[in-house]
This record gives C-alpha cells, structure tokens and sequence, in this order.
DNA sequence: CTTGACCCTCCAGTGACTGGAATCCTTATC
DNA sequence: GATAAGGATTCCAGTCACTGGAGGGTCAAG
C-alpha cells in the first residue's frame, strides 16, 4: 500500500501520515524507489491514531495507548487512566467554553447592532 | 508606569505585554534608559485586551474590537458581528467537546480498571 | 515520448505565547 | 565606592500538531 491508499483509508492526509512517522508512531517499509509501503498493520495502527485523536487525544497520549495496545501484558487501570485525565481536561475546557459562551451571549443579546457607537460589549470590555 | 507595574494591573505577563507591543496592538513610550513607559490609556487598552482574551477572542479579533473601540463613528453592528461570529464558534467547539466527552465517559465507565489487559477503551479505539 | 498523477525531502509558517541567555539599569546596603 | 538584588532590555528557540509550498523523482496510460 502506498501512502495515498492509507490516507484514504484512514482518512488522514499524505502530511500527517508522514508527519506521524517523523515522530516515530509509524514505521513503514520503504520500496526500492523510495516510497512508504505500508503493511495492514501500519494502516490499522494509523487508524487507531485517527479515531484518538478524533477524541482529542494529545500525541503523546495516542503514543502510550498504542504502546499499551500493543504491550499484551498491559493492565487496563493504565489505560483507564489515560482517558480519564484526558476526560477531566475535556470537562474543564467546556466547563470554560460555557461560561465565555454565558458571558458572551448576554453581551450579544444586549447590543442593537445598528449603526450607531453605543455598545455594551465595548463598554464591558473596557470596564474601568 | 513601568512594564512590571503595568503586568501587575492588568494581569498580564510581562512577557506577553511585549509580546502585543512586537505585534502592535499597543505602542508604549520610550524612557531615555530604553525602559517602556505605559500611560494609563496603555495600560487601559491591555486591560481590554485581557478581558477580550479571556472570553477567547482571537489576537487577530482583538484588534479589530481595539480599533473599533477608539473609533468612535464605530455601529455597534460591526462589534457585534464579530462577537456573534466568535459565539457560533465557541458553540461549535462546545458541541464538538461535548461529544467527545460522551464518547469518553462511556468507554472509560465500561473499563474495568485493573490489572487485566482486556480493555474496551483499546477495544474501540482499535475497532476494525 | 509526453502527460498527469503520484511520491519524495526539506524548509517555513501557523497562534499566542513562554523560557532562557546575555546584558544593562536602578536602588539599597555595607 | 563596591556589591548585590531585582527589574528592565533584546534576541533566539521552543511549544503543538500539523499544513503549505518549492523542487524534484517515479510510474502508468495513451
């Protein structure tokens, strides 16, 4: 399989397939003209990484779920333990995000949006 | 006002207040030593500044919320447009982290947590 | 033999800072 | 006057996870 079947297979651009083997999560063989060739295995690997980070997984979170994927000897309370710190850092960002949003959304409602210079949102951000 | 005294005001980090002057948002004075010298409108703009950040505006939004907020032929259309702009996206993200919060909390809630290997959360994420 | 679709590497840029090195200025104390 | 602490300066590099683009090699079809 060349890089173009595996990035349409997974979904994941050409770049960041590559990009994914500079930093050492893939390693695929290379043919004798120089191009990737990748096995099952690397495109299965490579869809795991997609459908981690489609879950916000940071790089560095997705390298230790696939080592742990790999690693038959694992116990699942490391893996737990991954997404469950990953879980609580998602719940602080929409915990933040809702309240921009409350905020944001009262300021909103409050200006006329015409074309005259009077506005709240202005004047909160300016607050003295 | 010198940088220290003006970081302590508004909050923000000495390094991040030079930081806006590089990228021009503000244009504090210039003491003979070569030291910064802020006003109270310098200090004033970084306050808004702050505030803009803090609801997650962009730099780039933050300049145009600036500039319009000096310019006083501004409509208060053009604040709340970008305003209403940046609310639909801080909307989108919260849906988009939302669902991946779903996602999360079942898997880890169906991972046992211990020191067998069988794991859901793998299972899933490696799902063929 | 040419065309077009692939593939390769390498370099630079993104956003919004942040850390650190090396140096200079000010103020207080001895 | 020396010294030390604390604060100021500039400049360079790094963060994260790609993404864009230049410049060039390879392959299959017509």
């Amino acid at each position: 399989m060349n890089i173009g079947d595996v990035s349409e297979r997974t979904g994941l651009p050409a770049k960041t397939i590559r990009y994914y083997e500079d930093i050492g999560l893939v390693r695929p063989a290379r043919d004798t003209n120089g191009y990737r060739v990748f096995r099952d295995t690397d495109a299965h690997k490579l869809a795991f990484l997609g459908r981690a980070r489609a879950l916000g997984f940071s790089i560095e979170d997705c390298r230790t779920l696939l080592a742990l994927y790999e690693d038959d000897d694992r116990a699942s309370a490391d893996v737990k333990a991954v997404a469950t710190e990953h879980l609580h850092q998602i719940e602080d960002k929409i915990a933040q995000l809702q309240a921009m949003r409350d905020t944001l959304n009262e300021l909103v409602h409050c200006c006329a949006g015409d074309n005259r210079p009077d506005c709240p949102i202005l004047k909160d951000l300016a607050r003295h």
